[in-house]
DNA sequence: CCTGGAAACGTAACCGATAACGATTGCAGT
DNA sequence: ACTGCAATCGTTATCGGTTACGTTTCCAGG
């Protein structure tokens, strides 16, 4: 039932004990100076009463409050992932954790989102803030761990070892005798999307294979940015024998695009992605992609923003985490027939 | 890079502009009576100063936020598919949304959470709050919505057909022949836990078999709870040919303690879940679960909370929406070894 | 020239909680 | 009895933004 009673106040709880409302705040926070009977009483109002402090009211005033905060453009498979590790990590911390998602007011997109949720949160609700995929460097008051920085930052920050991840997955689709494989790149401003491309790069030139820069196309991870690419690649006369996607959300239109062109997944062609999302396993064929444990990269985030706002600090600032290699069914040899 | 800055705030752009903070707060917020030339010259002050208003501060103030609130006790996979349908509800709405998770500093399921977590963030931080598996009633200021709420409460909620949901899957298990069906309940205090239950109950005496006390294990939804519970009924010296747990966690609960002992599944035990979570269709063989369309039930959550908060108020207050049985390989008929 | 009233803007009182500070009291030490 | 210190508690400024209200400015109408 919806009890649409008047909140409960400090001072309401602070008359009720016949106490200033100093005291009821320092009952409270468990601060020295008050006697063993008014503590009582004041703990006796409380009760009575059902004063729960306003987490508002507090973090105005206050420096510390014991919130983490994490912000985050969208909320896909990805960022499920990424916050059940951060959750685990924070489990018994004596951290809460606050999310803000927007609502995409501006566009699935916009720039600079992660700078306004950052300053509006962090004077003071949080503590210190994580940032998942950020699109620029952010400034802030409080510590802030980026999830899949930008290129260049030397901000604390999380990731995956994506070099290492598209080059073994390409050299998973080399060694399976492809030599037309397609790249649908990632949003170019963040550095996994850049060492994607680099790997891609590098197995083909470690295996020989010429770059055909007419075989890449420009996506940005938004899984709708997949689909005029893959559409535009597998129509050309000459389509290639298999396509590497820098995620999976992306590497999923791809299938859809197959399926809807007629191309037989894995038999005209081989379908590589990149994260490892729970969909992945479900398709029909299953996506085989590389696993970055996104659960992972939550929790060392987590980890290391706690280091940051306890003042620890007994950890590098950038962590790269292994990937790897899951091989499912929508990857096999070429046909011959799928090429020209 | 950090840039630990001192904060911008309204104070400095009105100095910077030459103007009053009211002004200021005139201009942000688009209200009457600023000169054309006045909003120039502090929008010029907000642009170079990079100056965001304070979530904080001005929600103390104001009663209106633009902010919706959840609140939930643990961040598993079906929370994670309820934030997805609740992101989607509101996006593009105007509203943004603050996740409230808290560290489990009481343990992983102390009762009250939600209150404590529901007045805070509604003094005056939220404009309404969506409670994912409440422990109690609750009260609040501001509009609250239940995903799949305690029994009995008359408050605003959503959740699934559990009943029918229930009885469908154990009238499959009756279908493949089985007689002896365990079951594992959820939480006591959800209406979806006892719904469940009654379901279990109505489709054995529907199908004319005695309901066995003995062969029911009292759980409370966490996956962990499940562990004992399966071990002490398939180490009966008489096990169920089948067990029917009332969540997908304990369901996977149960395959574990399977394998563990030595009980090869379909084979010598059926198990079915419910939910339909991701990691369902991971496991080898698949869960045969129930689908409940977790996505579904966060979406219209949200849209029954907009509509509160806005004053809409067109749909009934409690939703119910239809479940689905997605049969894969935990479960096939009994073979006759497996029973005494 | 005076008046009325609207437009434009500043002042100050909030919102709820916190903390610096001062005032009061109790008590041990001398 | 006097001093010093610690314990206890109230007063008040403060955080950043909002808003009721008061003040000033300016112009049209008399």
């Amino acid at each position: 039932m919806i009890e649409v009673n008047a909140p409960v106040t400090m001072s309401d709880v602070a008359r009720a004990a016949g106490v200033s409302t100093a005291t009821v705040s320092r009952v409270v926070n468990g601060h020295y100076g008050v006697s063993a009977r008014t503590i009582a009483q004041v703990r006796s109002a409380i009760e009575q009463l059902g004063y729960e402090s306003s987490l508002v009211a507090s973090s105005l005033r206050r420096s510390r409050t014991n919130v983490l905060g994490l912000v985050a453009h969208s909320f896909q498979s990805y960022t499920a992932e990424v916050l059940k590790g951060v959750m685990k990590a924070l489990s018994k911390s004596g951290f809460d954790l606050i999310i803000y998602a927007n609502s995409d007011l501006y566009g699935s997109y916009s720039e600079g989102w992660e700078q306004r949720h950052l300053t509006r949160l962090s004077g003071t609700l949080t503590d210190g803030c994580i940032v998942v995929t950020p699109w620029g460097e952010v400034r802030s008051r409080t510590p802030v761990v980026a999830i899949d920085p930008v290129r260049g930052s030397t901000a604390p920050s999380v990731m995956a070892d994506n070099l290492a991840g598209a080059t073994t997955a390409v050299e998973h689709l080399l060694g399976l005798g492809h030599r037309r494989i397609g790249f649908i790149a990632g949003r170019d401003s963040l550095a996994s999307a850049w060492s994607r491309e680099e790997g891609y790069r590098a197995a083909l030139t470690g295996a020989g294979v010429p770059v055909d820069p007419t075989l890449i196309g420009r996506g940005d991870f938004n899984p709708e940015s997949a689909t005029p690419l893959a559409r535009v690649l597998l129509q050309r006369p000459d389509p290639p024998s298999a396509i590497f996607a820098a995620s999976d959300g992306m590497a999923l239109k791809v299938l859809e695009v197959a399926r809807e062109l007629g191309f037989s997944v894995p038999g005209d062609l081989s379908v590589v992605g990149f994260d490892n999302i729970p969909e992945s396993a479900l398709t029909e064929p299953g996506l085989t992609t590389v696993d970055q444990s996104m659960y992972q990269l939550g929790y060392e985030a987590a980890r290391m923003l706690k280091s940051l706002v306890t003042g620890e600090w007994d950890e590098p600032s950038q962590i790269v985490l292994p990937t790897r290699l899951v091989v499912r069914g929508s990857t096999a040899p070429p046909t011959s027939a799928a090429r020209p």
